[in-house]
DNA sequence: AGCACGCCGACT
DNA sequence: GTCGGCGTGCTC
């Protein structure tokens, strides 16, 4: 038990992104909530669900005049206390309110209204000739009987009479003003996520509907007072429910004669329950992972290499010794890194402690979590972003009510509320995926590290090209190391061509995309129907258009970027900006001096698909990147159709290079090893290895052995050729060095902050007011740089500046850097703070 | 993130 | 005059 505080306040996260934790009292007829529970707490002018966090001293600023708690809503905590704690600590670190943390914006409520019976009545006394106002639309709305979310009313007006623009509509201080009235009435839910159960209908005889089936006696009419004796529709759906003692679900209905509604009247007559059941979601029936290949069914079964088995009996030991430990697992493309996570998992699962494995997106990698479910059945739940909120939270409460000894999931399924944790794996550790590019920017791998820490568990990072960080904290001997360096079958790496593109223009002209090699390789592998896969991580067609006369480009109006161009219907091109959507036809003139010389330069994956199709007459060929997958699945279905050879190439971006296992692949093209590398960016030469190596893997992964041409206008380059060579080792070496010497991480902690403003100059103003706050700190415990225009000096509209902090001791950067912020309240909205980011862009 | 408040231009 | 669009500040 909580000791009791002489005060009775507690500490509560509330789901808004940007409060920190706040105090309430418990007032005298409650008792005091436990960490963990769920409380309905008022909120400026709303009620919300918050979570109890702990203990709370009086705050510091005596201004603040404390709430009572409205209502404790769990006698026990709702989210396991290490969960809690474990998120209260990452906001903290990441300088974020707690209320954007996952677990805390999971909970939420909602207001919803529904007008009353004067209400009703005042609605349909005017007719729908009369005059519409603002006021009689909404009460329109309302009276249909149902409730009605506030948050969709201002959609909903907008749609619903046309003219009437619903934005900007005060809806809140109407629907207040409506109830005050006494025609509107509004009620506060916990909703959706939370309460988001699909439910299914299900009905079910009743004794007095047996009795009518039986002596075939009339029925009173609810209501009109009439007895009337049971029509043919509803004899037969009485005679159907006596067929079906445990109920008939009402959805299983369709396509059949009968219809709900006839179950609906017979209710009303008293003859027919209906019960609502609680119906959970089995997220494999979803498309994003119905695709999972059927191959992984002989996972488990064959023997471990002697490798596979060292590693194993290693990471078995730790997780053994039931505390504390980091393995890093640096095991080549192909060396089975998978199935000894798998039977390490079934382990720690025997020996009686959960396991949490996260994976960096399941859409493009769904074999994992295939040969996972293959193994663990229904002990398994998956979390991941594809799945529909009602899914998602089915998962989410077997997780929590213990259903469950293993879960495999994305980022964000770092909080799952697993109980008594042995194990943490993080697949592809490396993987930029783990780290959320929006509040609260924490990094899943990391966090992972520390869960794992304070519940005594086994962290095991595993890639073929670990990040820089990972790495070195392995030779610093914080993790332990565990390589392997064998494919299994001891199937050879794929043998690697550079071909310097300088020659190829030299020879072909500047407007080559495919080089010979390349192009002869592919025709070659075709006709001995291998698959191809060609790499580029840049979409569209073209990658500017420019003026040859005053050479001035297309610039998005919005953002300091030139426009992409891409093939849109009919094979037009119109310029498209990849970071606000902006979208514009291209004009045949230049805007600036009028002269007629637009021109296109450089190339995406839709030019390469064309220039696929040029080269090799009769492939079938496919490409895909973001703008081909719109849809959900859809990346899971094309990949599932390369999978099984229905497709002989493939072009895309990076998404191409994930953990994929395509046995018939033995080429691998890299169109331009260049992109990216350019980028003003401290991980652009770790990025470029990492892609490099990880699609050089894709080949060569069945009998025949692979091939990897590798194109590119810098083949000293040396990411590029330790890629070629698959020498982690060497590139973890040089590119440390490039670090030290530049002071960026892993040898320093590095925070990120972007100011965005109507003008640069006013960013600039805003950062630098920041930045001198920052520089006062005491001691030279930290490094301040900046305030400079950001990379991307405008994005959608804004201005940015942006400066950077490093320090030895995070600890130290993290406060003064929270202080910071403090002192500038009027800044918050306007400033994003990066802690250990993943890009500086 | 919401939500309230207050300021300003554009209409009845 | 007032409506309603938007910037600013606050939420224990």
């Amino acid at each position: 038990l909580p000791p009791v505080s002489p005060s009775r306040l507690v500490a509560v996260a509330v789901p808004v992104p940007a409060l920190d934790l706040l105090t309430y009292r418990v007032p005298d007829g409650l008792e005091f909530p436990p960490c963990g529970a769920r409380v309905l707490v008022p909120l400026g002018a709303r009620r919300l669900t918050g979570i109890v966090v702990g203990l709370a001293d009086a705050p510091a600023d005596a201004r603040v005049d404390l709430k009572n708690l409205i209502d404790i809503l769990d006698a026990e905590a709702f989210l396991p206390a290490s969960v809690v704690s474990l998120a209260a600590w990452v906001a903290e670190y990441y300088a974020c309110g707690v209320g954007a943390m996952p677990p805390f914006a999971w909970v939420e409520s909602e207001l919803r209204a529904r007008a009353t019976a004067d209400g009703r009545r005042q609605a349909e006394a005017t007719g729908p000739g009369a005059k519409r106002t603002l006021r009689t639309s909404l009460l329109a709305l309302l009276a249909d009987g149902g409730w009605t979310p506030l948050r969709s009313l201002a959609y909903q007006l907008e749609h619903a009479d046309g003219s009437r623009r619903g934005r900007g509509v005060p809806v809140r201080a109407l629907v207040r003003l409506l109830e005050q009235q006494g025609l509107v009435e509004v009620e506060d839910v916990l909703t959706g996520r939370s309460a988001a159960f699909r439910t299914r209908r299900v009905a079910a005889i009743t004794a007095a509907g047996q009795s009518a089936l039986e002596r075939s006696v009339p029925v009173d009419e609810p209501g009109t007072g009439r007895s009337r004796a049971l029509g043919s529709k509803q004899r037969e759906a009485l005679a159907a429910l006596t067929e079906t003692p445990a109920g008939l679900d009402l959805a299983s209905l369709r396509g059949r004669a009968l219809t709900a509604d006839v179950f609906q009247r017979l209710s009303a007559r008293g003859l027919v329950s209906i019960r609502e059941e609680r119906q959970e979601r089995d997220p494999f029936e979803s498309d994003a992972t119905a695709t999972m290949p059927a191959e992984t069914a002989g996972h488990g079964r064959h023997l471990l290499t002697g490798e596979q088995e060292a590693t194993l009996a290693r990471l078995g030991a730790m997780a053994a010794s039931g505390t504390f430990g980091t393995s890093l697992v640096h095991g080549v493309t192909g060396s089975g890194k998978t199935e000894v996570y798998l039977r390490l998992a079934a382990r720690v699962r025997d020996s009686g402690r959960s396991v949490l494995v996260l994976v960096p997106e399941i859409g493009l990698t769904p074999a994992l979590a295939g040969i996972f479910r293959s193994q663990f059945g229904d002990r398994l739940a998956i979390q991941h972003s594809g799945l529909s909120d009602g899914e998602r939270h089915d998962q989410w409460h077997r997780i929590r009510r213990g259903e469950v000894d293993v879960v495999v999931g994305t980022r964000s399924a770092v909080f799952a509320p697993l109980a008594s944790l042995g194990l943490l794996i993080v697949d592809e550790e490396h993987d930029g995926s783990y780290k959320q590019e929006e509040a609260p920017r924490y990094n899943g791998r990391d966090v992972a590290v520390l869960r794992a820490q304070r519940e005594g568990a086994l962290a095991v990072l595993g890639s073929a090209t670990p990040s820089l960080e990972s790495y070195h904290n392995a030779s610093r001997g914080r993790y332990q190391l565990l390589a392997m360096e064998k494919r299994v079958l001891d199937r050879p790496l794929a043998d690697v061509t550079v071909v310097n593109m300088r020659d190829e223009y030299a020879r072909s002209g500047p407007d080559l995309v495919l080089s010979q090699a390349l192009a002869e390789a592919m025709r070659a592998r075709l006709t001995r129907r291998e698959q191809v896969l060609v790499l580029l991580n840049r979409r569209g067609y073209a990658t500017t258009v420019f003026c040859r006369q005053c050479t001035s480009p297309i610039d998005c109006p919005n953002c300091s970027v030139s426009l992409t161009i891409h093939t849109g219907a009919r094979g037009t091109h119109r310029g498209r900006c990849h970071y606000c959507n902006y979208s514009a036809t291209i004009p045949s003139t230049c805007p600036r001096c009028a002269a007629p010389y637009m021109e296109r330069s450089g190339f995406g994956t839709e030019r390469v698909e064309q220039e696929v199709r040029a080269a090799c007459p009769g492939a079938r060929v496919a490409r895909l990147d973001r703008d081909t997958i719109r849809r959900r699945g859809a990346a899971g279905t094309l990949l599932a159709a390369f999978g099984r050879g229905e497709v002989d190439v493939l072009v895309g971006t990076q998404m191409i290079a994930k953990g994929h296992d395509f046995p018939r692949v033995t080429l691998v093209g890299v169109v331009s090893a260049d992109v990216g590398l350019g980028l003003a960016d401290f991980r652009a030469a770790e990025r470029t290895f990492q892609l490099l190596t990880q699609v050089v893997g894709r080949a060569g992964r069945g009998e025949e052995r692979g091939e990897a041409i590798i194109q590119t206008l810098f083949p000293d380059h040396y990411s590029i050729q330790h890629a070629c060579r698959q020498d982690y080792r060497a590139f973890f070496e040089e590119e440390l060095a490039f670090r030290r010497a530049m002071r960026y991480p892993p040898l320093v902690g590095l925070t990120n902050g972007i100011v965005r403003a109507p003008s640069l100059a006013a960013a600039m103003h805003d950062a630098s007011a920041i930045v001198q706050h920052l520089q006062r700190a005491p001691g030279p415990a930290f490094q301040v740089l900046g305030p400079a225009p950001a990379p991307f000096v405008k994005l959608r509209g804004e201005h940015r500046a942006q400066f950077f902090v490093k320090a030895a001791n995070r600890g130290v950067a993290r406060a003064a850097i929270r202080e910071a912020l403090d002192a500038h309240p009027d800044l918050r909205r306007r400033v994003i703070i990066d802690v250990d980011p993943m890009s500086v862009l």
